[in-house]
DNA sequence: ATATAAATGCAACATTATTGTATTTAGAAA
DNA sequence: TTTCTAAATACAATAATGTTGCATTTATAT
């Protein structure tokens, strides 16, 4: 489910990470809100193709880096870019779940209700972090066979 | 463990797939062969320097097609190339186990041994594939610190 | 030995990402 | 309010990665 969210809330977003309140990071902040899945890059690109390319990679990388936003990459290797959901903090994300891209609208899910089994892994390896991917037809695309959605 | 094969080998995957027995090809196929981990695009490039850019993503592209091969993106979206372990066939990847992620040495092993524990998504999400990635160190860097591997 | 379909090499181009710097602007201070 | 300054944006240039079309070469079937 998007989040909703006001204007105040996103100018509050960045003042608590020492951010600048500025209109490229509100739209982008309230473009990322309004949304139940994750932005690709080049959706980014078009959407706010008025704003600079490179003022917007500037923003995606501060996002991260307060933990505001985290990066994932979907089946085809294009960056897309989510809301963080609850417990991330700066350089140190906590987005364990489970990112679902489906393979008809191409969208990418971040399920964070679902948590991910404990693996245990060969001797030797020290794991810090895991993310699972799954790719398949999202709600949407089940019903409406392989039609476009969004 | 990477495996040991032989020239005549690498002939006979390519002919059982209907490919031209190339110097390229097999060039390609003997060096994933000969290591235990994934190959990233940038480095079998830069091994692979006297052979056409082009032609490289043209092998890769067969390579995976015909199932010898499969692609994973590390942490950073960057591709690497495995060689596929045991069933999969042409245009029906069965790449459905761990991929770890160092974070020392950014190699990418495939764990194929470890099984990927069912999961159960929300209503309307319907799966066709999984995979882990894990990110962490590996057996290598884990010992010796954050030294450099390889 | 030769014919030909397939593979490679090369050139051009498209997309994605990075770096440096000048200009603009948010927010602090006068 | 006005002024100052660090931070953010815009712009230009470049690098890295991936794709397409076509001429040339080569593996292999005849």
């Amino acid at each position: 489910m998007a989040q909703v969210k006001s204007n105040y809330q996103f100018e509050d977003m960045l003042q608590k990470h020492n951010l600048k309140k500025t209109a490229p990071r509100l739209r982008v902040l309230s473009m990322m809100y309004s949304k139940n899945t994750a932005t690709s890059q080049p959706d980014l690109e078009s959407v706010m193709n008025d704003i600079d390319r490179v003022t917007l990679y500037r923003i995606l990388n501060v996002f991260e880096e307060k933990g505001i936003i985290h990066k994932v990459f979907d089946l085809n290797g294009t960056a897309n870019y989510a809301v963080c959901h609850s417990d991330c903090q700066e350089n140190h994300h906590h987005d364990e779940h489970l990112h679902f891209n489906c393979t008809a609208c191409k969208n990418v899910y971040c399920l964070n209700e679902l948590n991910i089994p404990k693996l245990t892994l060969p001797a030797g390896f020290e794991p810090q972090a895991f993310t699972i991917y799954a790719s398949g037809l999202c709600p949407k695309c089940s019903k409406k066979g392989t039609a476009k959605v969004n």
